[in-house]
DNA sequence: CTGAAAGCGCTTACAG
DNA sequence: CTGAAAGCGCTTACAG
């Protein structure tokens, strides 16, 4: 591999002189700045970055954590990381934490010890801050330790789910929540529940029963069959995730329950199997693009003020699942 | 942060008996190196990798390059992939290429100038290599270049699923591929067919049909119902991929055709949702893990005399759409 | 505008 | 066994 002094030697200048036409910024007079382009052509030469980020203490490379790269909504968000990072001339590195605090931890530790720009790391269940880092950090998705958080607007997406239904003339609902020790389960219910209740008057009242499930597939199931065997069957079940809802949907086909002709199911996510199960999903679609553009953002802006937290609408996308309860008047 | 410097003054000896205490390998006497040790914790030192990296000309960095890790049979992949490299202690950089042999002949060039310690390139279609790189490069799943190519094996996978067929009975099966412009549709129509070819006798003949589509759910919809619409319906369809099969188990669902009763559907790769469809599907499991290991395996020994390629086999995953055909006695 | 030189933080022969 | 010193390939004040 060629260096800048090889090229520099061909070109018959100095190793300065081909450093400043590299940094492009300053003025070298035109018939210097053009023996070095054609040195540096013919040598085919590249910059070592490794010398470079050494002498400049900077490196083009940011950091990513995230609990497991399989799951398709952090690969949306990796890819979307990964995107922007490239538009800007970075590289990202990709550390996979399992979930797992332990490794989290060793992970960061690591991508502070290679001097990246930044970390982005969508925190484990019951992460801890080890020691403070010099770089900018940014929380996705999950909070880590006390680091600014860009996230879904959750609230904001289940009180669009609640006024979905309503407007469908839904007036007997029934929400499954996610397991209570979450976040996000915690926002989604409570975005959903207070829209109802603001939604909830005297002369046209809402029957609400909440439900509590874990955010997987046979939660779902086990929930929409209990609901719908029940004596007051309700016309429309929103569930927290599209695992649920996908569930849902699952215990209405055993029961031979219309969907969405007797039953309307709503999620939250769309995941890509939520348009591609029989019907498709009516769900939020969680802002991949703008939750990893901002994220990006900031590791980069990170020299102005400290920003807060950051909370990002998603968009109801109305599929086959819902539709206005049995006996309904068209609209 | 402190450099190796500090803890030379703090431990009161030179920068040449900190660094030998940090490779470990060397022999520094007993007290000196328990000073060192006891300078480097108090001062909580680490060593800058990037000098470390300028000085010895490697860095513990692994390059990937992958069309989509939306895609889940790639995230599995990069999954496998850095798990690996960390048990190495080696992170891994990872670049979408969106199938864009530009995209990745520009990434192939990054990851080179950053002097990772080798490369891992699952190529778009119609990639070209650029220019000849020193690294070590091992194509996974899709060749690029010329370079070793390490992948499921498809032909065998292919030979276990008519095994399959055969042994449960089926003599009038259909086999939906790929397309034929790809290698991977071509191994696993010809393994398939050449098994079929080999289990058929004169006195047991087997009737097979041959289809081709594309690897999409809405392709498997559409053969499978021409298939099934025909007036030779075959007893087992065998798909090239899950996508197929599963877009073929709609086309059942939707002409009433009973699965696994009075058709056996077949599919390949083991995506997630083969498992969460109803009823789940049968097929060949891609050895995600050994694939990925031996990937990282051989950019470490690259320097070992050039292997060829490798072709690893999956498992038959038997799960819930394969049975007899109808009217055939119980084994 | 350009060159000579120092220095980023390490590792590794070379002496002793 | 340990220290002094060179050098990896860059960038950037400092002179001129």
């Amino acid at each position: 591999m060629p260096t800048i002094k090889d090229v520099a030697r061909k070109a018959g200048v100095s190793v300065g002189t081909v450093s400043r036409v590299l940094a492009k910024n300053d003025t070298v007079k035109q018939p210097l700045r053009e023996r070095v382009l054609k040195a540096m052509a013919e040598l085919d030469y590249s910059p070592n970055l490794t010398a470079r980020a050494l002498r400049t203490n900077r490196i083009d490379v940011l950091g990513l954590i995230i609990p497991d790269i399989t799951n398709p909504f952090f690969a949306q968000l990796a890819k979307g990381i990964e995107m922007e990072a490239a538009k800007r001339g970075h590289s990202v590195m990709l550390s996979n934490s399992h979930d797992d605090p332990e490794a989290e931890a060793v992970q960061v530790t690591a991508l502070c010890d290679r001097a990246v720009r930044g970390i982005i790391v969508v925190a484990t269940h019951g992460s801890q801050v080890r020691r403070a880092v010099d770089l900018p950090i940014v929380s996705l998705d999950r909070r880590y330790g006390d680091y600014a958080l860009v996230a879904t607007d959750h609230f904001d997406g289940s009180g669009k789910i609640a006024d979905h239904l309503h407007a469908l003339g839904h007036r007997k609902i029934a929400y499954i929540a996610g397991p209570m020790s979450m976040d996000v389960a915690q926002q989604r219910k409570s975005g959903f529940v207070s829209r109802i209740e603001a939604l909830n008057t005297p002369e046209d009242p809402i029957e609400l029963t909440l439900h509590e499930g874990h955010f997987d597939y046979d939660s779902g199931e086990e929930i929409g069959h209990r609901i719908l065997s029940g004596p007051q069957r309700p016309t429309a079940i929103a569930a927290a995730s599209d695992q649920l809802a996908i569930g849902v949907l699952r215990s209405a086909r055993d029961l031979k329950v219309d969907v969405p002709g007797e039953l309307t199911v709503t999620g939250f996510d769309d995941i890509t199997l939520a348009s591609l199960v029989v019907p498709r999903l009516t769900t939020i679609r969680q802002p991949f693009e703008a939750l990893a553009i901002s994220a990006v953002e900031r590791l980069f802006n990170s020299a102005e003020k400290e920003p807060g937290d950051e909370a990002i609408a998603g968009d109801l996308v109305i599929r086959e699942t819902s539709a206005p309860p049995p006996g309904a008047k068209s609209l």
